[in-house]
RNA sequence: GCGCCCGUAGCUCAGCCGGAUAGAGCAACGGAUUUCUAAUCCGUGGGUCGGGUGUUCGAGUCACCCCGGGCGCGCCA
C-alpha cells in the first residue's frame, strides 16, 4: 500500500513538539478506532471526497472489508458508522453508493482548525517522520555550450523538489553535475587555438567559444585531419598539458559566469558544483575495483559490465573504459555515486535528468547495487518542451533557444503587460514586478504540468491573467495585500490576539483570544477548508515527484479566494465576520506565498 | 527487432497506490462593476478517456494485443 503514509497517516505526536494533525489524519485515526471497536481490521483508505456532493472526505473501507469477508459492504459500512465518534469534528457519517462512507466537516471545526493553521509557523505541515540525506542532481549544463530551454525543466523541477524536501526536514545537498570534461574539449581547444577572435571573446566570451566549437565541429565532420588534430588536443588535455589546461580553465570560468547569471535570474542556488572533471582522478580506481570484484570484465579490448541475468539489460552492456583506455560518462557517473554515498553520506540520490537517459541510469544503478550500495537511487525523468509546431522547441534558424534569452524575453513581455495594466507604478517597481511575473510564469508553466508529458510552450498562455497561470496566483496574493494596505489601523480591531496579520502583531487588550473563526458564507467556508488542506498536499509532492499537485492546489486556492473576494466584503463587514475574514485573507496570502515559494516563484506586493 | 514514455472536450492539460454520474483552463455564448485592484466572478454548451480483449463488486487508472506519436539501444554525454 505505497503512499498510504502520506494519504491518511496517523502520526504519533513527538513529546514537546506538538504536531498539528490534518483533518485527513484526524479522520483516519477516528476511522481506525471505529473499525477496531466494530471488530474489523484496518482496511481501505480515507481520501478527499471525489465530489463535493459526497462531503469532504470518504472511505472505501467497507468495500475492501466486504470483499475480504464476502459480506455486503453496505451492512459493514453501517456498523462502522455506528461506532464512529464524530466528536464535533464532522456531521454523522453517511453511507452511500456501493458502501462508501462520506464525511462532512462541521463549519465550527473548520473555523477552529483554521486558527490552528494560522497560529502555526509551518502552516500545519508536519516534518517527515524519517529524515533522509538527499543529494539532488539537477540542471547539469555543459561547459562551452549555452544553457537552453532543454535545461529549464531539470533546473526548475529539481529546485522545487529541493525546496519541498528541505521544508519537510530532510537534509538536502543540491549538486550541479556540470559537463566540464569530455570529448567536446578536443574541438573547443582546437577552435580556441585556430579560430578564436579575441575581440569577440571580450565582447561575449561564451558566444565566441560556442562559435569556434560549432565551426570546428563542422570542419571535423568533413575533414579527417581536423578530426585527428582535435583528438590530439584532447589527449594532451587529459595528459595534463599546461597550455590546454589553461584554455580549459578559461572556458570553464566563462561558462560559469553565464550559468550564474541564469541561476540568479531564476533564483536557484546550489550547495556544491562537482562537475565531471572533479571525478577525473577517481576513474582509474573505479575501473580497477570493478574488474577486481568481477563486476566488470574485458570485452573486445574495452572494460564492460554485462547484465546477463536481467532480461531487460541482457543485451545492453555498459562500457566503463573504452578500447583506447579512455573513460566515458558511465565511469564518471559510477565515481559520482561513490562520492555521494561515501563522502556526502547520501542515503537517497535523485537524478533530475531527461527521459532519454533511462537506460543509462538503469545500468548505473544496477552497478551501484552490485557494489553493495543500499542508497535509494531515483531517476526523475521529464518530457520535452515543444514549440507551437509540436516539435522540439527551436529558434527560427533551427538552433537551441538559449535559456538566458528566453528568461529575458519573459521579463520583457511581463513588463509590457504591467505597463498596460498599471502604468502608474514607479520604474523600480515595474522592473521588480516584471521579473517576478516573467520568471514565475516560465517556472509555473513548467511545474503545473505533469512532468512526464511533453508540453507546448506558449507565451500567451503562461502570461495570461486568467486560467491556471503564475500571474493569476500572484494576483490573488496582490489582492490580499491590497486589502491590508487599505485596512491599515483598522485591522488591529481583530479579536485574534497574538496572531500576526499583515505584518503587525495584533494586541487587543482585555478582549478574549478567539480560538475559532466565525464562518457563515459558503465561499468563506470553502476557502477555509482549502487552507486547511495545504498541509495534506505538500508532502504528496515527493510521493512521485509531482510539483504539479501543489500547483493545482494553489490554483484552486486562488480560485476559491477570488470567489470569496467577490462574495464576501471584508473591510465593510461587521464583527465578528470582519476579523474572521481578515484572518482568512491573511492566511490565504501566507499559503500562496509559501506554496509559490516551494515552486521557486516570488510574489509581488502590487502588480 | 528490442526497450521506455505518451495518446482524455475544438485547443492546452489535470485526474498519485483501481472507487460513485471523467474534471479544469483557453476559445465560444449569456450574465455581474454605487466595490477591499473587473488583472475578477457566476452561468451555458461541449467526451464511444486511441482501439480491442481480459482481471473484479468496480477500469481513464491494472494485464495482454493492436494502431498512432516521441525517445533510446557497447566504445558521445
Amino acid at each position: 500500500m505505497k503512499g498510504r503514509d502520506t494519504r491518511c497517516a496517523v502520526r504519533t505526536p513527538q513529546r514537546g513538539v506538538p504536531t498539528m494533525e490534518t483533518f485527513q489524519s484526524l479522520l483516519a485515526k477516528k476511522l481506525s478506532d471505529s473499525l477496531a471497536s466494530a471488530g474489523f481490521s484496518d482496511a481501505g483508505e480515507l481520501t478527499p471526497a471525489t465530489d463535493p456532493r459526497f462531503g469532504d472526505y470518504q472511505t472505501n473501507a467497507a468495500l475492501v472489508l466486504g470483499k475480504q469477508r464476502s459480506e455486503k459492504p453496505r451492512i459493514i459500512a453501517e456498523k462502522i458508522v455506528a461506532h464512529f465518534d464524530v466528536n464535533h469534528l464532522c456531521e454523522p457519517p453517511v453511507v452511500a453508493g456501493a458502501g462508501f462512507i462520506n464525511f462532512t466537516l462541521r463549519p465550527d471545526a473548520i473555523g477552529k482548525k483554521t486558527v490552528e493553521v494560522l497560529r502555526d509557523e509551518r502552516l500545519g505541515i508536519a516534518e517527515a517522520t524519517s529524515k533522509k540525506h538527499i543529494v539532488i542532481d539537477f540542471g547539469s549544463p555543459n561547459v562551452a555550450k549555452p544553457m537552453h530551454v532543454g535545461h529549464v525543466r531539470s533546473i526548475v523541477l529539481g529546485d522545487a523538489l529541493a525546496r519541498v524536501a528541505e521544508f519537510l526536514g530532510h537534509e538536502v545537498i543540491r549538486d550541479n553535475h556540470i559537463g566540464d570534461w569530455g570529448t567536446q574539449f578536443g574541438m573547443v581547444i582546437y577552435g580556441w587555438k585556430n579560430l578564436l577572435d579575441q575581440r569577440a571573446l571580450q565582447r561575449n566570451p561564451l558566444a565566441e567559444i560556442v562559435r569556434v566549437y560549432k565551426e570546428t565541429n563542422e570542419r571535423a565532420a568533413s575533414d579527417p585531419q581536423v578530426r585527428e588534430a582535435c583528438r590530439q588536443e584532447l589527449v594532451k588535455l587529459q595528459a595534463g598539458d599546461k597550455e590546454n589546461t589553461d584554455i580549459w580553465n578559461e572556458c570553464v570560468a566563462f561558462s560559469m559566469q553565464d550559468f550564474d547569471h541564469v541561476y540568479e535570474l531564476l533564483g536557484v542556488r546550489y550547495d556544491i558544483q562537482c562537475g565531471e572533471s572533479f571525478y577525473n582522478d577517481r576513474l582509474a580506481g573505479v575501473v580497477e575495483r570493478l574488474l577486481k570484484s568481477g563486476i566488470a570484465e574485458v570485452s573486445e579490448g574495452a572494460v564492460v559490465v554485462f547484465f546477463r541475468d536481467i532480461p531487460e539489460l541482457a543485451d545492453r552492456p555498459c562500457i566503463i573504459r573504452k578500447r583506447d583506455g579512455g573513460f566515458n560518462y558511465a565511469t564518471t557517473d559510477i565515481a559520482t555515486i561513490d562520492y555521494r554515498v561515501n563522502d556526502l553520506k547520501a542515503d537517497t540520490v535523485w537524478y533530475v535528468v531527461g527521459a532519454p537517459q533511462i537506460l543509462h541510469f538503469k545500468q548505473i544503478f544496477e552497478i551501484a547495487r552490485r557494489q553493495g550500495y543500499k542508497a535509494d537511487f531515483r531517476h526523475i525523468t521529464f518530457g520535452s518542451i515543444l514549440g507551437e509546431d509540436r516539435k522540439l522547441m527551436k529558434t527560427r534558424s533551427g538552433g537551441n533557444v538559449p535559456l538566458r534569452n528566453l528568461l529575458e524575453e519573459a521579463c520583457r513581455r511581463a513588463r509590457k503587460i504591467i505597463e498596460e495594466k498599471n502604468p502608474d507604478l514607479s520604474e523600480e517597481e515595474k522592473i521588480g514586478i516584471a521579473q517576478k511575473i516573467g520568471i514565475g510564469a516560465v517556472k509555473y508553466g513548467d511545474l503545473s504540468q505533469y512532468r512526464m508529458t511533453d508540453y507546448v510552450f506558449s507565451w500567451e498562455k503562461m502570461l495570461s491573467l486568467q486560467g491556471n497561470t503564475a500571474p493569476y496566483l500572484q494576483n490573488a496574493y496582490v489582492r490580499v495585500r491590497s486589502i491590508f494596505r487599505k485596512a491599515g489601523e483598522s485591522a488591529v480591531a481583530t479579536p485574534l490576539r497574538g496572531v500576526d496579520i499583515g505584518g503587525q502583531q495584533i494586541e487587543t487588550g482585555r478582549r478574549p483570544v478567539a480560538t475559532a473563526l466565525s464562518l457563515e458564507d459558503s465561499a468563506e467556508i470553502n476557502l477555509a477548508k482549502r487552507l486547511c488542506q495545504f498541509a495534506e498536499i505538500v508532502p504528496q509532492v515527493l510521493n512521485d515527484f509531482r510539483p504539479n499537485i501543489l500547483a493545482n492546489y494553489l490554483f484552486e486556492l486562488a480560485n476559491g479566494f477570488h470567489t470569496f473576494y467577490e462574495a464576501c466584503p471584508v473591510l465593510k463587514s461587521e464583527e465578528p465576520a470582519r476579523s474572521s475574514r481578515l484572518a482568512i485573507c491573511h492566511l490565504t496570502a501566507r499559503v500562496l506565498q509559501r506554496g509559490l515559494d516551494f515552486l521557486g516563484i516570488k510574489v509581488p506586493e502590487k502588480m
